[in-house]
DNA sequence: CAGCATCCATTGCGATACTG
DNA sequence: CAGTATCGCAATGGATGCTG
């Protein structure tokens, strides 16, 4: 994989053979290129300041609602709301509401959000490989 | 790779493994992980509106300032700028800058930014494989 | 050609009070 | 417990004129 690749591109939508690349011709990314891209859909989601946490603590275990704003330090309940919803919305997590008042909901992930967390996973692999300078290697278990 | 894993964790800083699942435990995301957290750092880099873009024209080849610039579709100078600045300071791109007025600069991929890209390549299969309902089959090659 | 400076619009995020 | 309503601040993005 280390050539340049046929087949989906970053910036290219869908199943759509990379168009360029004739000699002398320009790639052009346009803007509807740009908005229908898989790639640049998915890391814009995930891409924003809570929904890695969130994504982590729920792939350890459903939580509630409260649960998770306990967890997740400095968020605040509105913007968790928000990146409950979005994830809701995209079908990587699941809301399921339990009983009647006092209601408990339990917020979990949904199989497409367990696979984007192994995803996410991968992606950690590579970071911590290419990220800093020189691996740190006086990293210890201690606090 | 079906299960929880063992290793580091989105959320989680760098090499350390994850600290919780102690049973009844309660797994804390604090402001330091969040910050340190390597997969966020990633995410939010190239999580933005057009770095992507910017990464796929110069995975195929160099590109110069204003060569980028019209190849990108609704994209303004300033942030143009901001990108490729961006990009460089984490290692991704690389400024070169050619010959006296009127001055000539080429941007180009690193290794490290090389290896990015195949990484949002592996990330665009998930994508698409995972993200849309059912896969489009209609999809052809016309316009 | 390759930018920077300026100004404005939109979005994201944070704090907090209140409700079923 | 699980949110919503309101407000304000900060960051991101966009348009464009000017410069070496």
């Amino acid at each position: 994989m280390s050539t340049a690749a046929a087949g989906p591109a970053v910036g290219d939508p869908g199943a759509r053979p990379v168009v360029a690349s004739t000699p002398g011709e320009r790639t052009v990314v346009t803007g509807r290129q740009r908005e229908e891209c898989p790639v640049t859909a998915v890391l814009r989601r995930v891409g924003d300041k809570w929904s890695p946490a969130v994504l982590r603590l729920l792939g350890e275990r459903p939580h509630g609602y409260n649960e998770l704003d306990r967890a997740i330090e400095g968020i605040s309940r509105r913007v968790l709301t928000r990146t409950l919803r979005a994830l809701e919305a995209e079908g990587y997590v699941r809301r399921a509401a339990l009983g009647a008042p006092p209601a408990r909901v339990e917020y979990s992930l949904t199989d497409q959000g367990a696979s984007l967390r192994e995803l996410l996973f991968v992606l950690g692999q590579w970071a911590i490989a290419h990220r800093p300078g020189p691996v740190l290697e006086a990293e210890t278990t201690s606090d």
